[in-house]
RNA sequence: GCACUCAUAGCUCAGCUGGAUAGAGCAUCGCCCUUCUAAGGCGAGGGUCUUAGGUUCGAAUCCUAAUGGGUGUACCA
């Protein structure tokens, strides 16, 4: 159900009827008094047509069908045009929506092959706080496209590649124990490695000798490069699975994946005539910067931006991708930018669109980037266990579970927090990383989402009549917010996919059950004095609010319970 | 130096692309459980939207400048 489409017709067809011709915005009405929508247009119209804005607005609403979708109109202020929905028309259409399976959300008619690249961790360290918003931004922007009927390749472009794993790898022979063993801490074999490479120079030189080694295809070393990614690959799986990602080793497109069309790529841009040679180095210079893009080093070595040259022809070329979307943090937009002109300029992506969701750096609290300063990093899966702990004992406080249950409820709780907190917030702006905050289980949450859709379940289960033979009939102006909002849903889902931005979802998500827990508290359900009609509205309008909320959260990857 | 980006309540953030009296959460202070889960609801206080100009019927939102954060800027990824 596409609310503001389906108004964005009316008025354009009392547009054309007047001889007007302009751009329909259907905006929501700020305040009760002003209607359900409002439509703003006229008055910059005034100028043209040399005529009073209210006059023209007359004029409009004369021409604005009033009937099964729109019950009033009127004009306001200095020409706003108030729209009132018909109250019957939503009831129908909530209905229509609690019978889908979909919510009435439609399939899209112009499937896409999306490619959302995200998460992307580097295998020589364990990932921390710092991956969770590559991870689970891109993870809920691909749930969403899917949703929406796209097509979604969701690549993990992860980081094997590169100086440090000689040194990881030499390191890792050297020890010669149970290597499983001492990878179970990553973070400290990487300092074990590092300190030994500053401290002893044979180890130095063999570490360096190792990354010749790996490169050109050695076999004992490419061994043991492989011995390490796979324990380094697990680790990040661990940490997928307990965050509830969707992502896969099918998805890893590791960055030695393109090392063979490493050099087709630099010819390929030497065909076109667009490499010069800078400093030794091949390089790629723009118009309006002086600052080019180097795709191979002067000593022959390739590139981050070489690699990702080759994934993007690999993408367009072989995947067929139409659209391209770079989950990376904002300090990288400048790299995308050039990256992004090349594309364009050699044709790689002819109708495929390429985006980069840039995101925010994390802060700390006095304001200053979240560094990994030495051991004090904070690991990803520190965080969640943390969270998940923290859930639990809030429910011990509450409530006598089974273990089984406790474990359940507070890993669904905890790590929804978790994402919640990083989600609910715009992608572009910094955050400031905030334990409590992060860890929070008051107001604007996951867990308020959770509660509310608890709360439902826990009626839906006490009603021994069939939930399935209920109607929503609106009875009052609660009511009719509520299903009003209901209706939204594919609004919001199209503005997120658009933007790219999950906390427009979070935030329609809060919303909605605000309103609902503002119904539910006004509005008894299974009370004796409810008559059945009523009684039987109200619980198709609780069930189409736990249906969406359910719905909301599964795109944003948060789970739901039963009860709480 | 140049470029990008941000600045909204004590704190953390929204503000649907220029609309009517700028909204939430946290924190503070009241009220509401013999009534469907109080991890909830209702209410109060809290604002010169960094500053100064400009654009127009109308600006937190657009343009310019200043100030202050953050980031990027040639062989790391």
């Amino acid at each position: 159900m596409n609310l503001k489409s389906n108004i964005s017709i009316i008025i354009k067809t009392a547009l054309d009827k007047c001889d007007i011709s302009a751009d329909v915005v259907i905006n929501e009405s700020t305040k009760a008094e002003f209607g359900d929508y409002q439509y703003n247009g006229i008055m910059p119209l005034a100028k043209v047509f040399k005529q009073n804005p209210r006059e023209i607005a007359k004029r409009v609403v004369s021409q604005i069908e009033i009937g099964t979708i729109i019950s009033k109109v009127e004009v306001a202020g200095p020409g706003f045009i108030n729209i009132f929905l018909n109250r019957d028309w939503l009831s129908e259409n909530a209905n229509i929506a609690l019978k889908d399976d979909r919510l009435s959300i439609s399939k899209t008619d112009n499937p896409l092959k999306i490619l959302i690249d995200y998460s992307g961790p580097n295998m020589a360290k364990e990932m921390h706080v710092g991956h969770l918003r590559s991870t689970i931004i891109g993870d809920s922007l691909a749930n969403l496209s899917k949703f929406l009927g796209h097509n979604v390749i969701r690549q993990n472009h992860v980081g094997d590649w590169g100086t440090q794993f000689g040194m990881l790898i030499a390191y890792l022979e050297d020890i010669s124990q149970d290597s499983a063993d001492n990878l179970k801490n990553l973070e400290q074999f990487y300092k074990d490695a590092k300190k030994r490479f500053d401290e002893d120079e044979d180890f130095a030189d063999k570490a360096r000798e190792y990354v010749v080694k790996i490169q050109s295809g050695d076999e004992h070393c490419l061994k043991l490069w492989k011995q390490f990614i796979d324990i380094s690959l697990h680790h990040c799986e661990d940490v997928y699975k307990k965050l509830g990602v969707s992502l896969t080793r099918d998805d890893v497109k590791a960055e030695s994946f393109y090392n063979s069309e490493l050099d087709n790529t630099i010819k390929f841009l030497e065909d076109k005539s667009l490499i010069d040679i800078s400093d030794g180095a091949k390089c790629i210079f723009f118009e309006d910067s002086d600052t080019p893009m180097i795709i191979q080093k002067k000593d022959g070595g390739y590139l981050y931006a070489t690699t990702d040259l080759a994934a993007i022809r690999y993408r367009v070329e072989t995947l067929k991708a139409d659209k391209i979307l770079y989950v990376v943090d904002a300090r990288q937009s400048f790299h995308f930018k050039q990256l992004f002109e090349i594309a364009s300029k050699v044709n790689f992506s002819d109708n495929v669109v390429l985006e980069h969701i840039a995101f925010g750096t994390m802060m700390d609290k006095s304001g200053r980037p979240f560094k990994t300063r030495d051991g004090g990093t904070v690991k990803l899966v520190n965080l969640l266990d943390e969270s998940i702990s923290k859930a639990k004992d809030s429910i011990n406080k509450r409530e006598n579970y089974s273990d089984t249950d406790i474990e359940k409820i507070a890993e669904v709780v905890g790590i929804g927090a978790v994402k919640y907190a990083d989600l609910s917030i715009n992608r572009e702006s910094n955050y400031i990383f905030d334990w409590d905050k992060m860890l929070s289980f008051d107001g604007n949450t996951a867990l308020y989402l959770q509660y509310g859709y608890v709360r439902i379940s826990s009626i839906l289960k006490k009603y021994d009549g069939d939930i399935n033979s209920c109607n929503i009939s609106i009875s009052d102006d609660l009511e009719q917010k509520l299903v009003l909002t209901l209706l939204k849903f594919e609004d919001t889902l199209d503005r997120v996919y658009i933007q790219s931005k999950p906390h427009i979802l979070t935030l329609y998500l809060y919303d909605l059950t605000t309103l609902f827990m503002r119904f539910y508290e006004q509005n008894p359900i299974l009370r004796d004095d409810i008559v059945e009609d009523i009684q039987k509205s109200r619980l198709a309008i609780a069930s189409l609010s736990a249906k969406t909320i359910k719905q909301g959260l599964e795109i944003l990857g948060i789970e739901v319970v039963d009860r709480l």
